[in-house]
DNA sequence: ATTATAATTGCAACTAAGTTGATTTTGGGA
DNA sequence: TCCCAAAATCAACTTAGTTGCAATTATAAT
């Protein structure tokens, strides 16, 4: 997940105002190896300049909306954020039951599985997300 | 999403008591047309007896982790439960952005998909969810 | 039948994640 | 410099779920 995007001009691209805490999300999730909860984008930013969480929120909100992010729902209460730009596709996602951590997959089988089911459901479907389940290796050695 | 299951059978095979509400939830979800919230289970029970929310969520947790319900990750901040018995195998389900109201589709393409993301996984898989999103027909008509 | 024990259910209080509405701050143009 | 809209903030609230403990109910042993 290293940042390959120019944010600056995404953002002008969208005629969103690049404003620090907006150019700041989205280094935070550039320089991620994963997707992350709004928590850790809040705290990554919170080491550098104060923020309300309020705001971070909106603009997680904001820019899911847009398309710039993508939103993914996971077995916690609390959902994950990760770029969308061309350089990160969709992909599947491995989450472990015990430790919770979420890993990104492979595109590939993600990409088939969507060319099978857009057909029959025609373009009422705009996304696919497919979050696979289990224990990973860490935790399995430990128990 | 008829209910096919011997409720009382499932639950011995399982070592577990067939308590009234035991039964009751299990018969909430197989009567229904769809995967449900923990909110609306509990309202179906309350239409013919009491019960606490505590009871009705400590039910939820110990059918997902016998596997006897799925728990599925929605976008929105409660998660959906369906019967896992064998009448009910996993399939992928359709989420609508507008209304916010899951679907269930054909089984068929989320088989195949496991079987392409089993093999490089190993053994650490073992549940996969595929949540497509868009638009419903009746949001459609509706904007 | 009576007590002991364990399992189940209920209650009150709490937490985490996110939302709302109103207010304040900030960055550009006139 | 002053004004305006956009952006950020604040306090208060909501929703979904959790925790610890008490009360009830069911099961077993005497």
């Amino acid at each position: 997940m290293s940042d390959l995007c120019d944010f600056p001009q995404l953002l002008a691209g969208q005629g969103v105002k690049a404003t620090a805490l907006r150019l700041a999300v989205l280094e935070v999730l550039g320089a991620a190896p994963r997707a992350l909860r709004a928590q850790e984008i809040m705290e990554a930013i919170r080491a550098r300049r104060r923020v309300n969480k309020v705001t971070v929120y909106r603009i997680l909100d904001d820019f899911t909306r847009r398309g710039i992010l993508r939103r993914l729902a996971v077995e916690d209460r609390a959902s994950l954020y990760e770029l969308a730009c061309e350089h990160h596709p969709p992909h599947p996602h491995f989450q472990c039951r015990e430790c919770g951590q979420v890993q990104c997959l492979e595109p590939a089988p993600l990409e088939r599985m969507w060319a099978e089911l857009k057909g029959p459901l025609g373009n009422r479907a705009d996304r696919i997300e497919v979050r696979v389940a289990g224990v990973c290796h860490k935790c399995r050695e430990t128990s």
